[in-house]
Formats: C-alpha cells, structure tokens, sequence
DNA sequence: TTTCATTTGTCCGTATGTATC
DNA sequence: CGATACATACGGACAAATGAA
C-alpha cells in the first residue's frame, strides 16, 4: 500500500504537481486514507530516490537536481530501474549470448560456486546513437532455467518479471576503475588498457539466491552517477 | 533510541558477534527492551549500511562483503563517515586554505549564490604513506564562520560539530569522470588531462542550507566504491 | 504433500517530543 | 508563546514467506 502511494508521489513529482513543497503528512493521510505511519513510509521511499529534503518542523522539499551533467544514472534506485536513464531508452546490441560455466574469477565476483552454469550475455547498449557502455551481465540456470533471445535484445528484467516472477530484491554494487581488454577496446573503439569506469553489480532474490551479476563499462561522455544520504547523527 | 540501537548492532556486527545470523526481532525486542518497531527501524539502519540482507519467514543475514578491491569506500553511509576507509585512517597534507568568493561554476556545483564569500580547503590525503585522494572543498561563511588551521589539517567535520553543534542531515553526490587540470595533475603527480574517478558532494544542514560542498579525485589504486540498495518492486 | 509454528512485512491508532514559523 | 509539522516510540493485529515436523 505505501508502495502504491509512493509510486503515485514519485509520479506526480515527475510531472511537476508538486514543484516546491509536498503537502503535510496530515494532508497526505486524508488525501490518500491511509494512516500517517503509511504516509511517512511512502515518504522513506521518495526520499530514499533522492527527490526530498525533509525539514523537522517545516516539511517536504522537493530536491531540484542541478543538471551538471548530461546523463545522470541513479544509484539510489534499484538497478533494473537503471535502465531508464535521464537522457532517454537505451537500445543494445548483443554481442555474445551463450552458457558457460563460472571460473574463478567470475565465481568470486557473482558470489557464485565455481563451475556453475550461467547464461552470458554481452551488449553495447546506445543512447541516442551514441555508444553508452559496454554490459557483460550473467545469468546463474539454476535460478533463471531459460532466457529468450528476444528478451536478451530488449528488456532481460521484464522478461524474467514476466515469465518467472523474478524481481530483484536487494544489490549490491562497486563502482571502480577498470583497464579496458584488447576485446573490450576493440568492441568500444577505445585504445586498449584505457582505464575506464565501471560497476559491478550483483542481484538478489528474496530469499538470497544471486539470479543475476554484471559488469558495466561506462562509455558514455558526461555521465555522471547520482546517489543520496542521510545523515543518521549517531 | 533506534539509532543506539542501530549503532550496537553496527558495532556488534564489525566485531563479529554475529558472523552469519541475527537474533530474531523477537528476541532483539527482548534484549533491548524497546518495542518491536523500535528495532525494526534499527535494523532498517544496519541494512541501509549494507550490512543485512532481510529474508522475511527466515531471518537477518549478514553480509561477507567479497574483498575483491584493496580499499572499499561505502556510499550508502554517511559522506562524514567517509572518512573511515576500511584500509585506516588518511592524513591530510593540506595545499590550500583560503576564503574566496564562489564563481559561476562553483556556485552551480555547490547549490550556492554567486559572490558567496566560502572558505576554501584543498588537501592531499594519504592512506598509508601512498596518495589516496585530492580534495577541493568549500564551507560558506554565512553558516560556518570560522575554520580553524588545526582543523583543517585534522578533521574538519569534527570541528565543525564540536564549536557550533553542525552536523550533516542530508547529501547529494555525484560520481564521475573528470581530466586533471594542470595544476591538480602537477600535485597528484599525474599527466595533465588525465581522466580519473571523482565525487562531487553537497552537504546540507537539516535546515537545507549547504554547509560544505566538495570534488574528491581518487587516486588510490584498486579503490572501490560501494553501495546497497533494496528494490521496492512497485 | 500437508500442516503448523516461527519470522519478517504491513498497517493501524495513539501518545509524546522537538523544531519551525 | 501558541499553532503547526515532522520525529520517535509503543502496542496490537493480520498477512505472507520460510522451514521443520
């Protein structure tokens, strides 16, 4: 229910209802008929996407996000959401899909056992023609049994929401400096061993079990990646 | 009271009192003696460290962070609390320490007036011995008066907390790719023109006035930022 | 396979504290 | 100072997932 009413504020911030201040919590509880604890959860959500500065005694501030850059990619969001950056839809272009098994490497960085077999799937995804970044993303077969060339060209996530139920439930993710592969570069039409930003990432269903990891190299000129705090004063 | 809480559990945690499991809510109400929403809005605390992953009919798991980089700054907590690297404390060389007026550009970056008279501080950082980061911060004087040399060369957020009860509610940050002016590449020992990983944060009062804005450049090898998120699956 | 106790998730109503205006 | 608005805390109820019997 509060997740309903924060996807509703989440919108209607969006399209600019709200432009300086939300309505008070008591407003909100009468608005949508809910309790106030519903309301202030609701509003936990917004917050945490870093649209709300929240004043004791004052209210809700809608955050103006001073556009420095570009493209701006939200981290406090979750990572399927990811895929709706600022600037427009990004199109992909598979560049390998196949099954392999989990080496080392991998196995340590998916938090996966050595051996497993794991769809692989690599795409250079496109924003506005331009090349956006470089995605080697995995995919363990013994929680996601089958994926669909189709989806791997459009929406991974939508498809395994759709076929499975699988949703994501929590991530966890580092952002780092990576050298680029003579592979890699080739494929960005970099210059080999070019030292490039990138995040790994790891998702989890809710009961714990990894159902998906990747690497992303960012290409994309001015991008800039977004995240937002609250101080909890202990 | 769930921040003391929240702190225990922290603490309890880093100090592997729990290695793998938490006690139930049940039995955590019954320790601390506060009500059950008291320690869930604790637990809420140490998962947004990114310390829990939250299994509902199971149970709070903690997390075995995979050390796959020599040094992990965690985003998902407070940036004061940055200063804490899990490789130890930084010492600080301090290469500029000034007051100026903000120009266009700073005015932008920091979400403050141009002409606004701003202490400026720009220190070198080292994590044993090897440069760890330069940092370009400001501190508008309309909230933070005065700066004390021997603050500046220690920990500033300390200072300001301890002389005028200032501490950080809210932040908004921004990671990315910026190439080293001629200066900066001189003081890292860099080339000029290089790109490397940088963080851009605003710091607010719970006021929402700006209190310290910065750009931290990385230059540690193998650093890692981290950060958790939950998907709210709307 | 079904059942059932355990455990976390959501929602409600109420009361009191504290900062803002 | 008083009214308003957000922050914290409590207790209770039921839902939903897990895991063991």
């Amino acid at each position: 229910m509060y997740h309903e009413v924060a996807e509703e504020l989440i919108q209607d911030i969006l399209a600019n209802k709200y432009t300086d201040k939300l309505p008070t919590e008591k407003e909100l509880v009468e608005q949508y008929q809910v309790s106030r604890n519903t309301i202030r959860k609701a509003l936990d959500v917004v917050f945490a996407h870093g649209m709300l500065r929240r004043v004791r005694g004052s209210g809700y501030y809608i955050i103006k996000k001073p556009l420095q850059s570009q493209t701006v990619l939200n981290l406090s969001i979750g990572f399927d959401k990811n895929s709706m950056v600022s600037g427009g839809p990004l199109r992909s272009k598979v560049v390998l899909f196949d099954v392999i098994e989990a080496d080392d490497e991998l196995a340590r960085r998916g938090n996966v056992h050595v051996g497993e077999k794991m769809y692989q799937v690599v795409r250079l995804r496109y924003l506005k023609d331009k090349l956006y970044s470089l995605e080697e993303s995995y995919f363990p077969r013994a929680v996601v049994p089958f994926l669909s060339q189709e989806s791997v060209e459009h929406s991974i996530f939508s498809f395994l929401k759709e076929a499975y139920q699988i949703t994501g439930n929590t991530s966890e993710n580092y952002v780092h400096m990576q050298a680029l592969t003579a592979r890699q570069a080739e494929l960005m039409e970099r210059r080999k061993d070019e030292q490039i930003m990138c995040l790994d990432g790891i998702n989890y269903l809710a009961s714990g079990k990894v159902f998906n990891f990747s690497r992303t190299y960012f290409a994309y000129p001015d991008l800039a990646l977004y995240y937002h705090t609250q101080s909890l004063d202990i």
